[in-house]
DNA sequence: CGTCAGATTGATATTCATCAAGATCGGTGG
DNA sequence: CCACCGATCTTGATGAATATCAATCTGACG
């Protein structure tokens, strides 16, 4: 499969793609580029003149705090077009971490915004994947605000799957999440050993198996519930856009 | 002033607009609307036909949890392009409130995009619009996760302080903030209770005056120094986008 | 075998929520 | 003009959720 065809994976699970539409992205020009784990994809602060594209791997938004503490805004998986804020934005005002070793393809601003003007329709659906983006964010401000741990992190955990699933990499409520308790603390703004003993509750009800990296959602349906998840925001619908 | 002015000059602050693309959009039709303090602007799991422009008053984003808990996600002021999202995510995820009394300007859909295919450049400036909502969104839940509750109330208020002042609804260190302490409560994710102490708090050490509506800014460095609070995620720079 | 990152555990400290009771304030009807 | 009303703010007391600190344990890997 070739890299870009991740992205019309994506695209289309969201609205019909025409052959033009599908051929013009498959002409797109890109690198590919490999992080290991704890490097930065994006540095804060700088105006990168490339969008990339997660290939493999799950990569994080932080917001490093003054006193050293850190928060990850957002986690993007296989499929995300990471960072076309820095197509419009410009200046990153958060830096994209490889949380795990990454596999990204790099696409030339220039590129997308010639592309983007050629096909209003396509400059939208990525228009669309930030939205999409946005509708997660607020999800978590929900649950950071009003959820306690437990919910919170059902909440994510019943999001991520979902997330992958539509790349194809989970299913029978399978997952991998090479991801440290220490990760998982920053992501839902608790401490690693709250996270610690939040996730043993969770197995111990037997809604959860987590081995290594090795995630089993038990109980799917119970863990919605329990976090009161409500998947509209993910828009996993193919509607005319 | 007409009342599409408000999005030129929203847009201006961002991104030089050319005379024609002022012309455009002087020339979208909108409908003038009102709402009282308490309606919605925007009811959740909805699918909205127009857009509509904050042209007075305050309205937030909401999402309601199953145990009738209330987050509010994200706060919009004068000039604001509420709900773009509408116009691409297509049903709403969140509901959008009258926060205070609000004058909006609504503009339909079909409008909006056959503008941004004649004029690419307005699109992405459209679309930086959403990914400011995000930016600040993200700063949120930064501020949600990692700052204790003085920090993040006091991030807040350089936050809407900065972006009432680029509409003209702030200066010399005052703006007006029709807002409850429980809605602030629902903002910053915290109870009511430990607001009115949290505001106590910075009230005590002449940081800010809050009489009613009427908020005072006593000392905006010691505020931003006190929340780590640095502007760059709002993007009031111009530039070529 | 030693090392190191990560997971786990227990004890204690903080922050924040909850509950309940006044105090205050702006607006409204008589 | 005044009395009253509901909404909001304020305060105190108590409890729950989560953080912090400090060990110990585990498993992968050179």
């Amino acid at each position: 499969m070739p890299a870009i065809e991740l992205l019309v994976r994506m695209l289309s699970r969201r609205d019909v793609l025409s052959e033009a539409e599908r051929q013009r992205i498959h002409a797109l020009p890109f690198r590919e580029k490999l992080f290991a784990k704890g490097e930065s994809i994006v540095v804060s602060h700088t105006e990168p003149q490339e969008s990339c594209l997660l290939l493999s791997g799950i990569a994080g938004r932080e917001i490093i705090l003054e006193d050293g503490g850190r928060q990850i805004t957002a986690l993007q998986v296989a499929g995300d077009f990471v960072d076309l804020h820095g197509l419009v934005l410009k200046r990153m005002d958060h830096g994209v971490l490889a949380l795990t070793d990454c596999q990204v393809a790099n696409v030339a601003h220039g590129e997308l915004i010639k592309l983007g003007e050629d096909m209003p329709h396509l400059m939208r659906l990525f228009w669309l994947s930030t939205l999409i983006d946005g509708a997660i964010q607020r999800n978590w401000t929900a649950s950071m605000g009003r959820r306690n741990a437990l919910s919170q992190l059902a909440h994510l955990l019943c999001e991520l799957y979902l997330r992958l699933e539509v790349v194809g990499l989970a299913k029978d409520g399978q997952m991998r999440l090479h991801l440290s308790q220490l990760v998982l603390a920053d992501v839902l703004g608790l401490s690693a050993v709250h996270v610690n003993r939040t996730l043993q509750s969770l197995r111990r009800q037997g809604l959860v198996e987590w081995l290594g990296s090795d995630v089993t959602i038990r109980d799917f349906d119970k863990l919605a519930e329990l976090s009161d998840f409500d998947q509209t925001y993910l828009n996993l619908i193919r509607l005319p856009r």
